[in-house]
Formats: structure tokens, C-alpha cells, sequence
RNA sequence: GGGUCGCUAGCUCAGCGGUAGAGCAUCCGGCUUUUAACCGGCUGGUCCUGAGUUCGAAUCUCAGGCGACCCA
């Protein structure tokens, strides 16, 4: 790229498109008329709430910050000119590791690193000309703010749902805190630091977030307008299945149970063996004691392996007899218990019932330990059972004893009705979803307002004492647990209740828990008494549309859901959902160059400007593919760099003409190029007509429901006044139907050529029509070049406060057109017929063609299709 | 292995029963204050493959191929 001055110096004309200077003249002046405060709605007036995903702090923008802004921006601007009271704020998801170990690194306050970064970013995204309302700015780490974090901690504790328990839980080695089961990725690795967890048992905090699992499954139907995939994807999290728990007797205690939870009891009889998970209490209890060692060794073995590898098909499956023996219920038989690495402590019980025949994994078990397999199930009367494993769920089953020939779905009502009688099973519907781990062994976070009392236990820090502030000024060295356990002039405080001396909880909150509730702030930025009022909630909410990266389908949407769910239960909101319509935008992705031998990332800088496809050092062949940003693969391209070339204008016009939102999109420099252009020629178009000597006759303030119809009007201005009408249909409708912003504005571009071609041929009031429906139509997504053609026109006001425009369906209607003539299905040309033709006509007309005689000849005519408005299509 | 989505011009995407369409790029011409910008114009398509439904299929149905994502 050449340097930022080119393309405004390279010109002295006045009348040049300048955008480093109309940009921030415009920003300037909206922020003095206060054209983003968000207002009171008005009665009858409708509220919109768009909302972005708001950023982590880093430091600087990214292209996936500016997609994500951007559309929320248009969609907010759209819904102004609409008429809506709209809400579009902004906030920082500000506490978090990097501010932690930046803080470490130069032995800066976390703080003070985060402010700094917030300050630069926000100067960021005020140059793209975003319609934020910063009034309403939320920062997680700020006191003003995360003093209502802990105040709706305190809610929930007091509800129930926030509880302390010893458990195995992930450790991530890198960022030496805990993880929740959500932020540990298919392959055991960390969401953050991508380190391999390991398991821990450590005394937690966790949010019964799997009370809300039925609701937070069943209220994903309520979710017209989000994605399928995002409403599959958290379906499959919450993983609810229906199905049995039996009760397995031990044969040397009778009272001592194995509980087992299965969703195929059709397959009871089948039963060869019991497999318990090795970190359940009662693998060791039942050991015969000859096998402790072993054991003990077994279970450090398998506390290494990740649960991909412990459950995955594939995998090699182990595990070992511990020499006890229970009963099968339905048959008296008796069976071996065995430890199994494929079995889960965190699953239902921890222990599941084999059976080879019918379960793949079971199967791979027991062939490798020669265990029983007894088939119990076969496909059909008639069909002969095999010795490979069948796993249908639907079938006949043999070798049951009085279920013989009974099919599965029947067999599995029978048996629960005797079990439930004798008392050994009952019904139960399992989740896979976790109780949601909280704490986090790091300094920068909320802090948990609960002090540990010697003899009242954990007691609440009381509200008016909110918030717990982080300690300032403290030696941060990022080794061992929590900076904050090392503080006794902030740890060491007395009991609320008692008085006597106790100590904080020195852990801090995942910093999911400052997101889950931040939309509900902006609703109720000012209040100082509570973290929100009900009445202001049920002002704003629901979001209206919501935007951001699908890497948060499970995470931050799951637990933004469940607290709003728990927060409605408290009856502090009204809402059961807190997100109406979301968006998930695609990835911003650049080029790159990877050496396909190596497997290295070659930066474009480096390559040989005629020969891209080979290694400048190593001469091997390069691939070149589209990735997501990064630094490590030397394809980013920084925002500010655009923008201070191009302007934001046109930066925001390639981000939504490049691609439909939801999908990737693939940075292209001399795509951007081809945006600016565009905005040139839409400069040129309204100066050359502004040149030229305006008569007074020109309003560009024009309502075009108050225009008055020319009485004589032309062929050339009808024509213009349809492509006028049908681009606002159908950038309208773009908008409306799926927010495909790539066709709206290749709809622009439809109405800028077609008024290039026509605008000095048509009289001044279709002119005027013209150019207002064109800049009201691109206000939204260039907002900068917008204001300026609407004030060079002689436009009052600000473009951003007229009102969208409205189709004229009257405009739309053509006096004739093109009839297509089919013969046998296949086009064969066209005549021109009046609007009002009726059916018979049509056929005559069609028949009668010269077109339609020549292919006829001596054919006899089988039937005609006539379709009014259309075609006729002439069967032979 | 199962599910979801996709496959249309060189690229990015519209069209979702009725003449295959935009933008960018390419190419050609023009213009000028020619390391370049601008203006005009022309190209360019087995609509992944095969079968079916239909007067007519890019569009609907089925089967297959390829790709992405999710789940196992």
C-alpha cells in the first residue's frame, strides 16, 4: 500500500472526496447535537436494543471488533430513521488474565494497563463513526460496577444456587486457576491458554446452573431468531437424556448398591459386567484389598488422560476386575465389577452397566478382556442374531426371559413397571450440563463477598458493605494461588455476624459472571441503590438484536440465559430471556502463505513480489489459503491503517458488501479499493448535479408520501422513479428478512448507476426524490459521507434524524412488459405486452407470434400455460 | 458414525419453480496535471454429478461427491 497521503494530496481540486477531513468534522458535530444519546421512549413509541458483544480491553481493535460494531451500528441507525426510541451502549469486559500478566511483566497496576488500553480502543471505535451512546459505558473492573456483580452474587447465595464443594475440578497449568467444564475445548485444552488441564480436587464455587437445565433446554423452542446451530450447539451441552437408574446389590452385602444409570434398560438381561469410573468413593471401597496397589496406580494413570481420550471409541479402552460381585436384579445372575477408564465420576453415577452385545465401547471392553457377551436384542423376528455389536435402538428382544419377542420400547415400560414394584429402578432424566465453576485463583477479578468464620461458617459480607474492593498496590508474582490469600491487612477481617475474627474468600469470579449481566446494566446505567430497577429493565429489554462471534454459542450465551432465568425466579426481572435475535458473525480472515513441507507461515512482506507461490529461503511450494487474523500467521491487517487511508466510511462499506454477516469473510485490499471508488463516484454524481445551478424547485428534504405526482411524466423519469421505489423495497427488505447489508448495498449501487444514466434527463422534483432516497438509503452504512451530501444539498437537520424511506408501490407498476414465449418448456424469445392484457389474450398473442409460427409449422398445439405477468409456454 | 449448513462467472455473493444477475477482478477503448487516478465498454456460466417430479428445475424430491461446523 502507498502511504495515507496519496489520496488526499494527490489533488488540489476543493471538490475532491476527502474523507481524513469530512469524517471526524461530522463525529464532531453529532456529539455537540447528542444524535446517539439514547432517549426515553415515547408512548406508542417502539424501543429497539441493539447490543454488540462488548470487547476484552486488550489494547487494540481487531477486523473481528469492527464487523461485529459495524453491523450492530447499521442495524441501530436503520431502526432511528424507523422511528424507534433505539439503545445501542457500549461496555469493557475488563477484568481477566492479560491485564494480569501484563501487570506482572512490567510490574504495572492491572488497573491502570486496562484504563490505558480502554482510553486508546474507545478513540478507536469513535473514528469509525459508531452511533454508541457512551453515557451508558460499563467497565466490569470498575468498582461502580462490580459492586453490583457481588450484590447479585449475593442474590443468587441467598437463593440457593451458589455453594462451596470439594471436587475434581480442571486445572489449567498455564494461567494456574480453575476452568469451568464450558471453558475446556473436545481436545482437554484450556479456551485461554490452550494448555492441556489437569485434574484437581480443590475446594470451589459453584452456580447450580443445572437447576435451570430443563428450562434453559426447553426455552431454546422460544428462540425463533437465533441460529439453529447455536440452539443445536447448546442443546447438545445441556445433553438431557431419559432414562433409567438401577440398583445392583452387592452378593457379600446385600444392603450395599451399585446404582447405575442407563438409557437402555430394554437391555437389562444383557448385563456381563459393572464398571465403575476409578475416581468413584466406592471403586475403593468394595477393592478387594490385594489389589490396592494396583489400583493405585491405575487411577494416576488415568487421572492424566483427558476425557476425549477416556471416551472417545477409538481409543484403547482399560480397566481391571476388583474382585466384587453384585446381582442383576431382573435375573439373579451374578456379576464382576470392574474399574473402567471409559467411565466418568462426573456422569450419573459414575458407574454404567455392560453390555457388549449392544453398546460399542462395552463391546470394545469386553473383547479385550474376553468378558460374556450375551446378545438380547435382535433386529427383527425373523432376522438371525450375529455375534457384532447391534446398537439399534429398536428391535426384538430374545434371551429375556418373559420379555422375550416383546420390542424394545414396550420391553422398556414392562421392566420399569417391575422394577419400580420390587423397588431395585426408577425413571430419571440425566443432564450432562455441570454445576458452573466460579472461582478463579487470580488477583484480577471480582472479588467473592463471603468471609469464612471459624464458628458461623460462610457468611455473607453484608450489601451495605459492597463492594469487596481488590486490595491496590500488591506484588503480583503469578506463581502459587491467589495474590490475594497473601494480603492479611485485606484477608484478616471480623465476622459480620459474630464479630470474631475470620477471613475473606481470597478467590475471585470468572470473568463470564461480570458478562452474564451487563446488558441489564445499560438499561439502568445511573442507579446508585440497586444493580437495576425492574421498571427499566422491562423499559429495554429483551435485546432486540444481539451481535457477536459464535465462539460464544455455549459460553457467555449459556450463562447469560441462566442467570437472566435465575434473576426472574428472585423476581428482580420480569424477562425469561434476555437476548431476542442474534446474529453470530462470521471471521475476518487474511491471506496466507504456509510452506506446505514445513508447515511455516511466510509473511507477505517477505515473498518475492512475482513469485508468491515459493519460499524465499527454501524455495519449497507455498500454500495459499484464508485464515482467521493472527499475528502468528503474519495476516492481519490493522483497522486504524484502513481507516487512516480510506476513511471509516469506506472500511464499514467493504465489511458489509465483502460478505453476508454470518459468514467469513475474506480480507481483500483491492476490494477496499474498489468500495472507495464507489464512494467517488457516489461524490461525483451529487456534485456534478450540485454544480450545476439548483433551482429552487430542489428539496432534498422531500417526504416522498407528501409528493405531489407530476401530472405529465416521462418515460425516463418513470423509469427512474421505479428503480428508485424498488431499491428501497428491497434494501428494506434485505434488512428485514435475513440483515443481508452485501445485496443492500449492491442495491445502492444498482440506484447510483441508474442515476448516473438518468439524472440530468428528469425534472427537478424526480431529481430531488432521486437523491434524497439514495443518501437516506446509505445513511446507515456510510454515516459520514451521508451528512455531508445532505447538507451540501441543502438538507436540515441531520440525515441520521430523517426518516427511512418509504416504498410508492404505485411506482413500481410498469405499463407493459416483456411476455416470454416458451415452446415446450425452452424460451424462444420475447414480445412486449401491455400490463392489463388479459389471460385468453395473452395465449392469442403468443400463438399468433412470428416467433411462436416458426417453431409451430405443421406441429399441432397439445396445450398451452399461460402465466400472466410472465409467460406463455406453447406445447407441441 | 450421526446432525446442520454450503457447492451458481476468476473472486465474493444474489436469485429458491418461469429469459442465470450484481459488485470486484480481467480485457479493450477514452481522458488527463501519466511511479497513477478517473470515465466508457466488452467479455466471461455443464448453476458439483446423476436420477426423478413438472409443460418447464439453479430452484422441489431422492441418491452420490466435495467442503465447513457441531455432536459422538
Amino acid at each position: 500500500m502507498d502511504s495515507p497521503t496519496t489520496i488526499n494530496s494527490s489533488e488540489n481540486s476543493s471538490d475532491r472526496y476527502k474523507p481524513l477531513e469530512l469524517e471526524p468534522k461530522w463525529q464532531k458535530d453529532w456529539l455537540q447535537k447528542e444524535i446517539n444519546r439514547t432517549p426515553s421512549p415515547k408512548p406508542n413509541q417502539r424501543k429497539f436494543y441493539a447490543l454488540s458483544m462488548f470487547p476484552y480491553p486488550s489494547g487494540n481493535l481487531h477486523m473481528g471488533h469492527v464487523r461485529n460494531y459495524v453491523i450492530t451500528d447499521v442495524i441501530a441507525r436503520i431502526q432511528r430513521m424507523r422511528g424507534d426510541a433505539v439503545l445501542h451502549p457500549m461496555g469493557w469486559d475488563a477484568f481477566g488474565l492479560p491485564a494480569e500478566n501484563a501487570a506482572i511483566e512490567r510490574n504495572i497496576d492491572p488497573g491502570d494497563w486496562t484504563n490505558k488500553n480502554i482510553a486508546h480502543m474507545k478513540q478507536q471505535l469513535n473514528r469509525l463513526g459508531l452511533s454508541i451512546d457512551w453515557d451508558r459505558e460499563q467497565t466490569t473492573c470498575h468498582q461502580d460496577y462490580y459492586k453490583w456483580t457481588q450484590y447479585l452474587f449475593l442474590e443468587l447465595y441467598a437463593s440457593g444456587l451458589a455453594y462451596r464443594k470439594k471436587a475434581s475440578v480442571n486445572w489449567d497449568p498455564i494461567d494456574k486457576t480453575v476452568l469451568a467444564n464450558e471453558q475446556v475445548d473436545s481436545d482437554g485444552r484450556s479456551w485461554r491458554s490452550g494448555a492441556i488441564v489437569e485434574k484437581r480436587e480443590l475446594e470451589q464455587w459453584f452456580l447450580k446452573i443445572t437447576d435451570y437445565a430443563n428450562d434453559l433446554l426447553k426455552d431454546l423452542n422460544e428462540l425463533k431468531e437465533w441460529p439453529t446451530r447455536v440452539r443445536t450447539m447448546q442443546s447438545n451441552w445441556i445433553g438431557k437424556s431419559e432414562g433409567t437408574v438401577i440398583e445392583f446389590a452387592l452378593t457379600s452385602d446385600h444392603d450395599l448398591k451399585i446404582k447405575v444409570f442407563t438409557t437402555r434398560l430394554d437391555t437389562l438381561f444383557g448385563v456381563s459386567y459393572i464398571a465403575l469410573a476409578p475416581e468413584n468413593k466406592l471403586a475403593e471401597k468394595l477393592l478387594d484389598p490385594k489389589y490396592k496397589d494396583k489400583f493405585t496406580a491405575y487411577k494416576n494413570k488415568v487421572d492424566k488422560l483427558s476425557v476425549i481420550e477416556r471416551t472417545e471409541d477409538t481409543a484403547n479402552k482399560s480397566g481391571f476386575a476388583i474382585g466384587a460381585e453384585v446381582i442383576n436384579p431382573i435375573n439373579g445372575e451374578v456379576i464382576p465389577v470392574w474399574v473402567a477408564d471409559y467411565v466418568l465420576e462426573e456422569y450419573g453415577s459414575g458407574a454404567v452397566m455392560g453390555v457388549p452385545a449392544h453398546d460399542e465401547r462395552d463391546y470394545k471392553f469386553a473383547s479385550k478382556y474376553q468378558l460374556n457377551i450375551k446378545t438380547v436384542i435382535k433386529e427383527s423376528v425373523e432376522s438371525e442374531t450375529t455375534d457384532n455389536c447391534y446398537t439399534s435402538k429398536n428391535g426384538i428382544l430374545i434371551n429375556s426371559g418373559k420379555y422375550s419377542g416383546l420390542n424394545t420400547t414396550l420391553a422398556k415400560a414392562e421392566l420399569l413397571i417391575q422394577a419400580k414394584k420390587e423397588g431395585w429402578g426408577k425413571e430419571k432424566i440425566q443432564y450432562k450440563l455441570r454445576d458452573w465453576l466460579i472461582s478463579r485463583q487470580r488477583y484480577w477479578g471480582c472479588p467473592i463477598p463471603i468471609i469464612h468464620c471459624p464458628s458461623c461458617g460462610d457468611v455473607d459480607v453484608p450489601k451495605e458493605d459492597l463492594p469487596v474492593k481488590l486490595p491496590k498496590g500488591i506484588n503480583l508474582s503469578g506463581k502459587g494461588l491467589s495474590a490475594l490469600s497473601g494480603i492479611d491487612e485485606w484477608k484478616l477481617v471480623n465476622c459480620p455476624k459474630c464479630g470474631k475474627k475470620a477471613e475473606r474468600e481470597t478467590d475471585t469470579m470468572d470473568t463470564f459472571m461480570c458478562s452474564s449481566w451487563y446488558f441489564l446494566r445499560f438499561a439502568d446505567h445511573n442507579n446508585c441503590s440497586i444493580p437495576f430497577s425492574k421498571s427499566k429493565i422491562n423499559e429495554w429489554l429483551p435485546v432486540n438484536q444481539y451481535v457477536g462471534g459464535v465462539e460464544h454459542a455455549i459460553l457467555h450465551l449459556l450463562y447469560a440465559r441462566f442467570l437472566t432465568k435465575a434473576l426472574n425466579k428472585r423476581n428482580l426481572i420480569d424477562i425469561k430471556e434476555p437476548f431476542e435475535k442474534l446474529l453470530t458473525q462470521g471471521m475476518v480472515q487474511g491471506i496466507t502463505y504456509k510452506n506446505v513441507i514445513t508447515g511455516k507461515y511466510i509473511s507477505e512482506d517477505l515473498l518475492d513480489k512475482n513469485s508468491k507461490l515459493y519460499d524465499p529461503n527454501t524455495g519449497d511450494k507455498l500454500e495459499v489459503i484464508y485464515e482467521k487474523m493472527s499475528k502468528s500467521k503474519y495476516n492481519g491487517v490493522d483497522p486504524s491503517i484502513v481507516i487512516n487511508r480510506y476513511g471509516a466510511d469506506t472500511a464499514r462499506m467493504f465489511i458489509l458488501f465483502k460478505a453476508p454477516p454470518e459468514k467469513d469473510l475474506e480480507w481483500d485490499d483491492a476490494d477496499v479499493e474498489g468500495q472507495f471508488r464507489f464512494l467517488q463516484r457516489l461524490w461525483r454524481l451529487v456534485n456534478d448535479y450540485k454544480l450545476k445551478e439548483i433551482d429552487k424547485e430542489f428539496n432534498i428534504n422531500i417526504k416522498t408520501k407528501n409528493l405531489t405526482k407530476p401530472k405529465a411524466i416521462t418515460n425516463k423519469e418513470k423509469e427512474l422513479r421505479r428503480i428508485i421505489h424498488s431499491s428501497i423495497q428491497s434494501i428494506s427488505e434485505d434488512i428485514d428478512k435475513r440483515l443481508q447489508f452485501n445485496t443492500a448495498i449492491s442495491e445502492l449501487m444498482k440506484l447510483s448507476n441508474s442515476m448516473h444514466e438518468n439524472i440530468n434527463h428528469v425534472s427537478i422534483p424526480i431529481a430531488s426524490e432521486a437523491f434524497s432516497t439514495l443518501i437516506r438509503l446509505l445513511a446507515p452504512f456510510s454515516p459520514h459521507i451521508a451528512e455531508e451530501f445532505w447538507h451540501s444539498l441543502g438538507g436540515t437537520d441531520s440525515v441520521h434524524q430523517q426518516p427511512w424511506p418509504l416504498c410508492d408501490h404505485q411506482a413500481l407498476v410498469q405499463e407493459e412488459y416483456k411476455l416470454i414465449i416458451q415452446i415446450n418448456g425452452k424460451v424462444r424469445g420475447a414480445t412486449m405486452v401491455a400490463t392489463d392484457t388479459p389471460k385468453e389474450d395473452l395465449e392469442q398473442i403468443a400463438i399468433n407470434s412470428d416467433l411462436a409460427k416458426k417453431w409451430i409449422k405443421e406441429n399441432s398445439i397439445k396445450r398451452t400455460i399461460v402465466v400472466p405477468g410472465r409467460l406463455v409456454n406453447i406445447v407441441l
